[in-house]
DNA sequence: TGCAAATTGCAGAAATTTTGCGGATTAAAT
DNA sequence: ATTTAATCCGCAAAATTTCTGCAATTTGCA
C-alpha cells in the first residue's frame, strides 16, 4: 500500500508494523516505533477509530483450507443496463467461490477472482453458474499458476 | 475462502472468527467457540504453526492511504525463458505500486494489482516502469471502477 | 476391553493492555 | 510577545489477558 506522505513518521511505522503483523504487541509496537506503549496504543486506538485501520484479519493458507486451484476471469456483458449489472453482481455476491468482483473499464465489464477446490468444482462453477446467466455475453479464464507478489493474502 | 471440511467444526468457527476479526481477545474467542481459554489458545497456536493460519495483518482504508486510483494489468512478455519470467517478477517485487502479481495461463503472462495516487501516478508507472522493461511486449490496463465484492480487502 | 496419545479445564504466574494524571510541546489567538 | 487552548507524551497503577503446569477426561486404535 503506498504511504503517501499524508501521516506523520511515526503513523506510517505503525501502519506498516501492523500491516505487516496485525498481532504485534503494542509493546513490540511502540518499542519498534519509539514511542511509550501507552501513547502508541492511543495512536493505534485512534487510527481505528478514524477508520485508517479498518480491522486486522488473519491469513490463512489456501491448500489447507482445501483451495487447489485459482483464476481470474474477465466478463463480458450482453447489456449494458443497470439491470443486468445488479443481476450479475448479485449472484457473484451470492457464489462463495467468487472472493472478488470488480467492476473495470475496457473490453470487458467485470473481473473475478474464483477460488475453487479444484479443477472439477471450478468447472462445475464456471459451467453450471457463470454459465448460466442470462447477462453474461463472454468469459475469459486466467489459471492463476503462481503468484510471485501478494501482499493482499 | 472455503472452508471444506478438512477440520473439524471447532477448528473452522476458530478461524473464520479470526479471519473475520485477527485480534479478537482469547477470552472471547474461547467463549464464541465454546472452548476453555487454554484449551482454545493451544489450538490457535497449533494452527499457526502448523502454517494454517500464515499470520495476521491490518487492513487500511485505500482512500485514507492515498490510494484513489486501482487498475489491473494484462501483461504479456515477449520471451519466455526462465530468465525473463525473472528478471520481471523482481521488478513487480521492488514497485510498491504492484500489491499483486499473478503468473497465468492464457494469451497473457501475468496479470497485476496495481494501487496509485492517483492518475496521473499510475501514468507515471506505467510508462516509467512497466514501459522500460525490456521483457514487457503487451499490457492492457482494465481500470476499476467499482467492487461489488472484495472478500480480501 | 485396555492402553497410549491427545485434548481439556482449572488455577496460578507472567505479561500485556488500558487508564488516570501531570508535564511538555505546539498552535492559535490576543 | 504573551497567554490560552489543545495535543501528545511518559510514568505508574489497575484491569485484563495470555501463558503454563498439572490432573482428569476423552479419543483412537490394537
Amino acid at each position: 500500500m503506498q504511504l503517501k506522505m499524508k501521516h506523520d513518521p511515526i503513523t506510517q511505522k505503525i501502519l506498516r508494523a501492523l500491516t505487516d503483523n496485525g498481532r504485534i504487541s503494542n509493546l513490540e509496537l511502540a518499542d519498534r516505533v519509539g514511542l511509550s506503549p501507552s501513547a502508541c496504543l492511543r495512536r493505534v486506538v485512534a487510527l481505528e477509530k478514524a477508520g485508517v485501520i479498518r480491522g486486522y484479519r488473519a491469513v490463512l493458507d489456501p491448500a489447507q483450507m482445501g483451495v487447489g486451484f485459482l483464476a481470474y476471469i474477465t466478463v463480458g456483458l450482453s447489456q449494458h443496463t443497470k439491470a443486468a449489472q445488479e443481476a450479475f453482481e448479485h449472484a457473484m455476491a451470492r457464489a462463495p467461490e467468487v472472493r472478488e468482483c470488480h467492476n473495470v473499464t475496457g473490453a470487458v465489464e467485470y473481473l473475478l477472482r474464483v477460488e475453487a477446490a479444484d479443477l472439477a468444482a471450478y468447472k462445475a462453477f464456471h459451467t453450471e453458474v457463470l454459465g448460466t446467466l442470462p447477462q453474461v455475453q463472454s468469459l475469459t479464464t486466467y489459471v492463476v499458476i503462481g503468484s510471485p507478489k501478494d501482499e493482499r493474502a
